[in-house]
DNA sequence: TTCATTTTTTTACGCGCGTAAATTATTAAT
DNA sequence: ATTAATAATTTACGCGCGTAAAAAAATGAA
């Protein structure tokens, strides 16, 4: 009898003997009420635990508190330990996180987007699959919805991106790898999804030139994202087939180095720096699993911190002003050397 | 001129010339209407590119379309696995999955519950944290929202639960180990936080009292879900120790394995058959990475289609018979032995 | 053609809230 | 106590849709 049946603001706002235009402003902002009344409402939301209808609420407000993550493959833990970290970040700015995973398809990063359009978010973050985006679709829900890209880059589209400076990390492992042995080959794939790989093959190329080594370039084929699977088949070819130019490899990506690490120990070589060792491997990400490899993988690690930051940072400054980005801001972070024991 | 802007059901129902309640009812069910007029609106629905309005449709339906989808910890490439494929069942049976991660904490498993219960969602599907869980809040979800267990139980909760039987896939894995060589010892943690641990500490003994061998366990310590670092650096103990009572080790799961043989390989020990291989490491779950360890790790593979399936198709319908369960349905899957290279 | 059935339309109401404008009450400073 | 500033209330409308009941229209069979 004491406590009535609570069904929507009004019933609430009436038992606690305020007006229900007052509530609904505390709820928006709780400090835009005279301090007692807050007291007030807060001691009922104790009472009571009413809590407003988000589907009422979403339906009137102008904006929604709604923020979309799209990555581009949760399978992969790199992206779920990024998607962790910016859902934490979102979150802490008053917002609501919505993840979605593009599962390695542009079909399925344009569904992605459409059910994003449908919960109208405030903004989204997005890091897109690359070079197999649908530029053009991605481009139109950049241009319905404010969108910062991190990760892997698109040209023009969104209003910011943050991501690696590839050029910076790969010259860094290069150089680290000719001063401490033989200058390594670049173990890649042929035709990679990711714009990150193109720049990254640039980047050897230029290390090694401003180094004064030859680069050498092993090209592998296979699709999709079993990017193990592709280091493992085509990494026990290249060694079975006697085709390298040196006893040093550097992949274009850490899941690439664990395919081959395994690729390598199944062939009886010994990888790392002791004796008896006849390669070395280096990678790039620092992957969760690299610390677990045979030998632990010596790589590159991205400062997944400072990007993941300020992409939310610069999301929710878009959110606020309520207006575009006056210009496309790209930032680059450096990487760092992570030497552990596969060269 | 001649498409005007459609901001509604209305003026969508207007330009085509039918009345908003049949268009309703066409967006609730297309078979609904009439052939032709099926065929008008579909039309329609080419060029004007309407959607109706999802928080309006929210606040009316009896029912959302959303399904809830909660896993104990999205870094885990396991669970990412499970989550996606059930997420494309959720889709397929013309709902709208919400993906959402425990990170490893209880908070957070509430908290996301409690997230769940702000959209009001037609079900929710639930792989709880196990023992760290705060069941007394999950049941009260659960007594809320039509919920299905999967992965791990918690004893009454929720309308059903499916799962491996782990005494069936631990004996599985015993009864190889002790065919083909030395009985094994169990490696585990002391304070697991999943309820599996436990039944695969009593099915080892079951199995190895049955086959008439004496158990003995290592029970490790360590908090948190870093299996892979705890089963490193408690593995390299115990190596460094020479606290093995035998040749053969069956993790508990594959992650602990995972970070135990990258312990063995750092301490010089050869894992696996062939000859000069001094110690067999076995694991249980075939998790992704399994196939990339070094030695490649043998273990026992869960039949998660089945678990995703039946979990998906019961909780459907549950949903479409608006009727709660009138039993708990408890379902245990069989494992399957995957033998590979490291026992 | 007529009648029964199915489909559609009309009419009307409600969902739970945001929000704006005008009015009234409260607070804090003079 | 008076005044000015701030906060709360009242009143009113709108958001975009679901849904129910009654009336009208279309359909198909006899």
């Amino acid at each position: 009898m004491n406590d009535p049946k609570i069904r929507n603001m009004e019933d609430f706002a009436a038992v606690i003997g305020i007006s229900r235009p007052t509530v609904s402003k505390f709820f928006n902002d709780p400090d835009s009420v005279r301090k007692s009344t807050r007291k007030r409402i807060e001691a009922a939301l104790e009472r009571y635990e009413y809590r407003p209808n988000i589907y009422a609420v979403n339906q009137n407000r102008r904006q929604t508190k709604n923020v979309g993550l799209v990555v581009p493959n949760l399978t992969d833990p790199f992206f779920a330990g990024i998607a962790r970290t910016i859902e934490g970040l979102i979150v802490n700015a008053g917002f609501n996180p919505l993840l979605l995973s593009s599962h390695g398809g542009p079909e399925q990063e344009i569904a992605n987007l459409d059910s994003l359009r449908a919960i109208k978010p405030a903004g989204v973050l997005l890091a897109p699959l690359g070079r197999a985006s649908d530029t053009d679709q991605v481009a139109a829900f950049a241009g319905e919805v404010p969108t910062v890209l991190f990760d892997a880059n698109l040209d023009g589209i969104g209003e910011a991106f943050f991501g690696s400076d590839n050029t910076q990390s790969i010259g860094l492992i290069v150089e680290y790898l000719c001063r401490t042995g033989e200058p390594p080959v670049f173990f890649e794939m042929k035709t990679p999804v990711n714009p990150n790989a193109h720049r990254r093959h640039n980047a050897y190329f230029a290390a090694m030139e401003r180094l004064g080594h030859e680069p050498h370039v092993i090209q592998v084929s296979g699709e999709g994202w079993e990017f193990e699977e592709i280091g493992f088949r085509e990494g026990t070819r290249v060694i079975a087939e006697g085709r390298l130019p040196t006893n040093t490899i550097l992949c274009s990506n850490d899941r690439l180095a664990i395919g081959l690490l395994s690729a390598a120990f199944e062939s009886g070589l010994k990888v790392g720096l002791g004796s008896g060792c006849t390669l070395r491997v280096a990678g790039h990400d620092d992957h969760p699993f690299s610390r677990y490899t045979c030998p632990t993988l010596t790589t590159v690690s991205q400062d997944y911190d400072s990007i993941a930051a300020r992409s939310v940072e610069t999301l929710m400054r878009l959110i606020e002003s309520e207006i575009r980005a006056e210009k496309r801001e790209v930032t680059l972070f450096q990487g760092r050397l992570t030497m552990r024991g596969s060269a």
